[in-house]
Order: structure tokens, then C-alpha cells, then sequence
DNA sequence: GCGAAAACGAGAGCACTGCTCTCTTATGAA
DNA sequence: TTCATAAGAGAGCAGTGCTCTCGTTTTCGC
């Protein structure tokens, strides 16, 4: 193996074992956990990650293409702007109960100090783009003041046909949906909405009512 | 000081210092810099806390305590329910972005292995309540599922005149407010709607007309 | 093909962490 | 006054992120 061969492969190799620790032990990863599972001397550990905020970094970016991969299969094939809204939510919840951490990892609380780095923006859109797609492009009403509209301009290059208002609204939704989630995950609907299938399956019927996907 | 008052204090005075750390450093809470700064050897500290996560689960029921009693005076002196909801989600942000690592402390990403103790129930409880007196009076169609109204039980006793579906439909909203405070709080509005302050009030206009508080 | 340069792995070490244990002192009830 | 208990101090253990140094190996310019 030429040494560049090798360098990816121990990078996916790093990777693949702090995916795995991240999935044992929660978000608290550790640097010399990963190395000793790839059989590594921690210190080699730092000639392809310089830091443990590197590292995370790279697995936030790999979680949101793997999000934005499972949204896009999911939306495949819908016919109806609402049957794919509702996919794609459904394919959200789904995702996030399957990989807890990854999600935290992204929408979770930001680790001390940690400022998203610029790579991790286009990533973060591609999720995005296919709730944008599927949900923005009727007015809707309430989310039409200008000052409000003149801020999704980056929204609008994401799909086609997307009309301010609706963009504006479908990113609220986008935070009813991973604030949903995120409290499912956290354990705060236990004792009421837990499971939540019901809550969901309600809150997805009233995002296509409210985002006029009818 | 008997030695009852001492214990007191000196617990209250281990919060303060925990609540200062938190708020420089973020939820790495680390139990020797909470010493150093009241003044102990960190041995010590372990007399009051017997662990790390039973300081961090004192200060979620603060936490939780602090925002209710906040939400609850927000409340206070609104005639409509559709304004006593507005002020509720505008103090419910305005507490997150006052107090960002507090919110984080009871929003966000569990901390790895910790499961919430009982006693952070009731304090949970407290927050929820106002938002449910205000917005769970009227039936919310697409809400009425009878398996997601019997999930509603035990929200019923927080106010009077709750109506099942209404809870529910609460529940989403209150989960979309937290979405969208954490989304902001994250970061993950910056380049959209960043201050999101007419966003938050699309929402809040949204949700009175999704709850019928008109 | 050879020598310099870069990349790499290993190990020791630093400052920090949560937590435990032991020792000493202060307190309050009997 | 006696004596169990609570409290504080300090040392220590195993773990952490990260740095530095030291050989070894691979690559590249000449």
C-alpha cells in the first residue's frame, strides 16, 4: 500500500473506531479509547487527527451525509409534496433513534468552546435542502414579513421554486421536528407521549396542514 | 453557626460556584475548579455531592426551577390566552439566551450514561405547566388520536380544563420552541435566520393559530 | 540511485480530571 | 465529660488530552 493508501485507510480505520465508542459510551469520546482500539499508541492517534475537536469534527460532517443520504432515499419515489414532508420527518425520527449520538452529535449541545467549523456548513445544508424541497414552495401565511423573507436568501438556492415565506416556515418546522426528537431521545416524554409514535405521526399531519402541502 | 446552617450554606454556596463555572466554561463542569473557587480541597466537596452527576442533577432542578418561576411570572397579567402563550415562548427564549448553558444543562444532550432522576421530575413538570394552562383549553384537531389522548393523562392534573388532543398539540409546540431555541443556541441558524428574532415570532404567531388561542 | 526531507509509530511525560482513602480536628448529643 | 459523627486536608490511583523526543520508514528532488 503507497503511503497515501494507507493514511486514508487508517483515517477511516479511526473513524470507524470512534464511531464505535461514540455509540458505547456517549459523546464523552475519548482520544486513547479510539487508538487502542485501532491498535494504535495514542500519541499516532494525533499525526491524522490534530485534536479531539478535529476528530468530532469529522464525524459531525460524516453524520450529516449520512443523514442527508437516509432523507434523500427516503423522499425517493413520493409523489405528493405531503407524503414526502411526511417521509422525510418519519425518516428523521427513524434515523435519530437508530444512531442516538450521532444526532446529538449534531443537534445536540455543542461541546464547550467547540465554534461549527466552515466545512461542516454545506454538510449541514444537505440536510436541509429536501425538507426546503419538499416544504417551501407555497406562501405561508404569518411568515411573510420582509425583514424575515430578506434573511432566507441562502435558503432559496437550495431547491427550485422556493418561496420565502414557506422557507422561513419550514425551518421552524425543521426545529419542531429535531426539538420532538431531541426530547424523545432525552427521555423528556417519558411518563406522557412515550413512546411518541402517535405525538409524531400528529405533529407531521399538522406541519402538512400548516405548510399547505394539501 | 449550627452546624445544620453551615451544611446550608456551603451547599448553596457549591451551586454558586458551580453555576459561575458553567456559565465561563460550559457543561465540563469539572468538580475541582468548583472547589478551588469555594475555597476547599476538592475532597472536600465530595462531603456535600457525592458524585459529579449528583451536583450536575442539583443543578438541573435549579435550573428547571429558575425557568418556571420566570415562565410563571411572564404569564402573570396576560388577559388572553393567546398573548399569555406569546410572552410564554418570548421569556421561554429569553431565559435560553440569558442563561444558554443552564438551557443546555436541561435541553441538551444527556450526559453519557446519565438517566434523569425521579426528582427532576416534578421540577420538569413546573415548566410545562404554564404552557399547558395556556394552550390546552380547546380540542386541536389532527390531535385526537384516542391512543395519543390517553398518553395525555398525566399532563390533566397541571391546569384546569385541559383538553387531551390540546395537550398533545401542546407538547409538539413546546418541543418546537425548544427545537428552535437550541437550533439558535447551536449556531445552526447563523447565515438563515440569525437573530432569529422574527423567526421566533412567525412561530409564536403559528402556534396561537395551530392551538386556537384566537 | 542517493541523500535530504517528510511522515510515521512508539514511548515518556505534563497537567489535568473524578474519586477514594486515611488522618486529624471540630461538633453536638447522651 | 464521653464519644460517635461530621467535616476538612492531603496523598494517591487510574484515567484524560496533548506534547516532545527519538528511531524508523517512505517519498521525492537531483
Amino acid at each position: 500500500m503507497s503511503r497515501a493508501e494507507t493514511r486514508a485507510s487508517n483515517v477511516a480505520a479511526i473513524l470507524a473506531a470512534a464511531r464505535t465508542e461514540i455509540a458505547e459510551h456517549g459523546s464523552g469520546l475519548s482520544m486513547r479509547a479510539v487508538a487502542r482500539e485501532v491498535g494504535m499508541v495514542s500519541s499516532a492517534i494525533y499525526r491524522y487527527f490534530p485534536t479531539r475537536e478535529a476528530l468530532l469534527t469529522a464525524m459531525v460532517v460524516e453524520s450529516y451525509g449520512n443523514l442527508a443520504a437516509t432523507l434523500t432515499k427516503a423522499a425517493e419515489g413520493r409523489r405528493t409534496r405531503a407524503t414526502r414532508w411526511t417521509a422525510l420527518g418519519e425518516a428523521l425520527r427513524a434515523w435519530a433513534l437508530a444512531n442516538p449520538h450521532e444526532f446529538q452529535l449534531i443537534y445536540g449541545t455543542p461541546l464547550p468552546g467547540y465554534v461549527a467549523p466552515p466545512e461542516t456548513v454545506p454538510a449541514a445544508a444537505a440536510v436541509a435542502a429536501p425538507f426546503v424541497a419538499a416544504g417551501a414552495t407555497q406562501a405561508v401565511p404569518g411568515f411573510g414579513a420582509p425583514a424575515l423573507r430578506a434573511q432566507m436568501d441562502v435558503l432559496l438556492d437550495l431547491a427550485d421554486d422556493v418561496e420565502p415565506s414557506g422557507a422561513a416556515a419550514v425551518l421552524t418546522e425543521l426545529g419542531a421536528l429535531i426539538g420532538a426528537v431531541s426530547l424523545e431521545l432525552a427521555g423528556h416524554l417519558v411518563g406522557t407521549a412515550d413512546p411518541a409514535d402517535h405525538l409524531f405521526a400528529a405533529l407531521l399531519r399538522r406541519q402538512v396542514s400548516t405548510l399547505g402541502l394539501r
